[in-house]
DNA sequence: TATAGCTGTTGCCGAAACGGCAGCAACATG
DNA sequence: CATGTTGCTGCCGTTTCGGCAACAGCTATA
């Protein structure tokens, strides 16, 4: 089921893997018909598509645009064989995820086993990053589904879904602000504070509200692990701040007690966004896969929010 | 710049042509050839693409779902060329516009001259027809951009903008009715009447609200051309009905006056629908034709509304 | 019923494209 | 300076493609 011309496929590999040779070996093929294939399309679109640096090769103006056309053509093919063969039997298939830590606690691997008692031919690929990661690996190609804190996104991605959930601080149960329902950031200040590392975009969330204050103490603790910052605010360590989507229902039975920020009166919210390829149209089972991803996130949203509005 | 397999294009003309020798001849090769690629296409896909009438061929279901993917990649391919060649110099394409007799008249001549007034090298090609055919021309890939009666469209088209423009009779300046500022479809039925045949969307709108009356008079004359039926209300023949955007500015200079139609004390809407294969992405061009089209339409739809507000 | 005209398919064969091997120059790294 | 990498290029066998002609199947017309 290859039916389309070497060109397009060897191009793809080239651009993946920064070198004809490289390419070649993936391709299990001579690194000279690799090359000729190159020279061959350059050619025929009149412009060459890759620099040629000492060390392999780089994508031109024009380059990244054959690269976006050959893109589109082989996830369309992709599309076309997953189609072709849920006519005939069952789905089978792999859905690729790039998400961001949050996601990883419960609402994901909640989503995939029951997904997966439903459509048993259908296995995941996840890849935990950075919010700018995600939107980096969707554009390029290596995931179908990305997840991550919703900044402005390029245009060539397209912003499926858009969830808010409240910001918050995260103690241990026998922390002195335990006991309160809504925290501010002062509050939080007075005590010992674990804060994010620019890589996570909690950090990028706070950073602007913390600059406001007159003061600025020192952070006791910075990291860049959600996980290492949840067990660290478990042990009484200080006060870490995350989404609730990050701590799921652990809080209930475990140490951890989560207290949403209030900042002058009004919530601080973080923005989730689910994103995919704006020029594709998914796999049948993908955008399955897609639509329940959003009606659970939508579902959460509606609980946590719900759980702290002023009359709750 | 051709770097996809000949089959694609081969499968491409014979969809199109529906017979394998005329696909040949228009591909400037031997139909053993194109017959070859198809025989061969059918093998890598594993499934049978046409069904082999004695008079030619038609799609099987898994053809249908390949000549979407193809389409899919053709059309995406000429956005790349003219992405490229919009690199290095001056837009030059043809926008290919299939819409509804309607807006002939003044919107897309006014549209076209003025667009190609800025640029010059983007040529246009405009099919007239019913607004089922547009969208099937759509579907097809013989149109990049469809304008009709917006009615349920299909799934795999996506409708840009929906503008409502209201329907209403059109009369000779010394029809007895040219005096007043609306009127019901009973004041109209009363004198003769020129109908739309059923191949006219405005034959499907008018038909329940006629269908309710009481009495349902014989129509005088019945036509399947929108400027027909205009010529003949201007001569005082009957009344006609139609849209205003049908009409546009030759009403004021003219022999015919437009009335709105007034349903049980409100406006009879025709909802004129924007349509683009929703698997696409438009060539910049396009696109920027597409996005003119929609800010005039709904200037439009904003000035003649306006007009026969009930304070106007 | 016979004929003419259309359909898609298939051998045969020359031409074009593809791909592997080995060797080249250019550059980076040690 | 030696070694390993990069992409590129003759040479040559293999594969694919495409044109020509002939074939069988069907339809419409005489």
């Amino acid at each position: 089921m290859r039916f389309h011309s070497p060109s397009i496929q060897y191009f793809h590999a080239v651009r993946r893997t920064g070198s004809i040779r490289a390419a070649a070996r993936l391709l299990n093929v001579a690194s000279s018909a690799v090359s000729r294939q190159i020279l061959k399309l350059e050619q025929e679109v009149g412009s060459p598509l890759f620099e040629r640096n000492a060390r392999g090769l780089t994508l031109t103006t024009v380059g990244e645009m054959l690269a976006r056309h050959v893109m589109n053509v082989l996830q369309d093919l992709d599309r076309f064989r997953s189609d072709v063969a849920s006519l005939s039997g069952v789905w089978h298939g792999t859905v690729s995820i790039a998400c961001i830590e949050s996601l990883t606690e419960s609402v994901l691997p909640d989503l995939i086993a029951s997904h997966r008692t439903r459509a048993r031919r259908v296995s995941f690929t996840t890849e935990v990053m950075g919010s700018s990661d995600v939107l980096e690996a969707l554009r390029r190609g290596e995931a179908d589904i990305g997840i991550a804190i919703a900044l402005r996104h390029p245009p060539d991605l397209r912003q499926v879904a858009l969830k808010r959930f409240r910001l918050g601080a995260l103690v241990a149960r026998e922390h002195p602000l335990a006991r309160r329902k809504t925290v501010t950031l002062e509050q939080c200040l007075a005590f010992p504070v674990i804060h994010a590392l620019p890589e996570l975009s909690i950090y990028h969330l706070l950073q602007p509200l913390i600059a406001q204050l007159s003061e600025t103490p020192e952070p006791a603790i910075q990291a860049n692990s959600i996980d290492l910052m949840r067990e660290l605010a478990a042990r009484g360590v200080g006060v870490a701040f995350q989404t609730q989507l990050g701590i799921g229902r652990l809080s209930h039975d475990a140490q951890l007690v989560f207290l949403p920020l209030d900042n002058a009166g009004s919530p601080v919210w973080s923005d989730l966004g689910i994103y995919v390829r704006a020029e594709r149209t998914l796999p049948a089972f993908t955008e399955s896969f897609l639509q329940e991803l959003v009606r659970q996130l939508g579902e959460r949203e509606r609980q946590e929010n719900a759980a702290y509005q002023p009359n709750g």
